[in-house]
DNA sequence: AATAACCAGTTTGCTATATAAACTTCATTC
DNA sequence: GAATGAAGTTTATATAGCAAACTGGTTATT
């Protein structure tokens, strides 16, 4: 596909800033608990939680609520297969596009100066 | 910044896909024209609009609308020298955050495994 | 010459999104 | 035992993004 319309075309689930900090964060390690990515990413908790559940929606992270000695409530979160690929695939393609978009440089298109 | 919160806080008037892409198209040349932008990113025209005004307003953009030998509108935009300094500064930004990450790599962070 | 079809965009209306404040449930402290 | 605090969730709101409908003009058709 022609790289600016790939572009106007991106996963907006994966691409939106919250989550793809959340998603990449994710990558990183196997299990994180919701207050530890509260403080990675900087969101608020109201925040974190609504785009956890999108994400769960959508199949690219899994949610587990527990209790701590049955007693302290814990959110812990994993990233699935699918959702770990689909981020690695997400930056490959935004380095793909800007290098595609570079390449061309002194290649002016029509209808443009 | 951690490069997860500053991920979280990337600018969306410009992260966001159609505005990349209309921006990064824009940064490759000095003038292009409406239809000629709608059909390099594949937006609608609504759509491809909205997004301009919202560039324009943000003093990212400039669009002058004029008319072809006195008959015919076109619209033509051109991207401002504070608009390329933010896209080219957005994309680096991108490159560095994932670089960053991607170094980190095995050192898994506390509070996830 | 009237009208139909078209072109280049803009505006409108609708749905979905992102965000933080308020709320809930339980545990600990005073 | 009232109050404070922790860990999230739900609600309310304001904004965003999108395409359909509209506008103002031009060219083609009958």
């Amino acid at each position: 596909m022609l790289p600016y319309k790939e572009l106007a075309r991106l996963d907006k689930l994966i691409h939106e800033p919250a989550r793809l900090a959340v998603l990449t964060a994710l990558s990183a390690c196997t299990l994180a608990e919701f207050l530890f990515l509260q403080e990675l990413t900087g969101l608020t908790k109201g925040n974190l939680s609504s785009h956890l559940t999108k994400l769960e929606k959508g199949g690219l992270v899994v949610i587990d609520k527990h209790f701590l000695r049955k007693k302290i409530p814990q959110t812990t979160v994993r990233i699935t297969a699918d959702g770990r690929a689909a981020v690695e695939r997400h930056w490959k393609q935004l380095q793909s596009i800007y290098q595609t978009i570079q390449q061309q440089g002194a290649h002016s298109p029509q209808n443009s100066r």
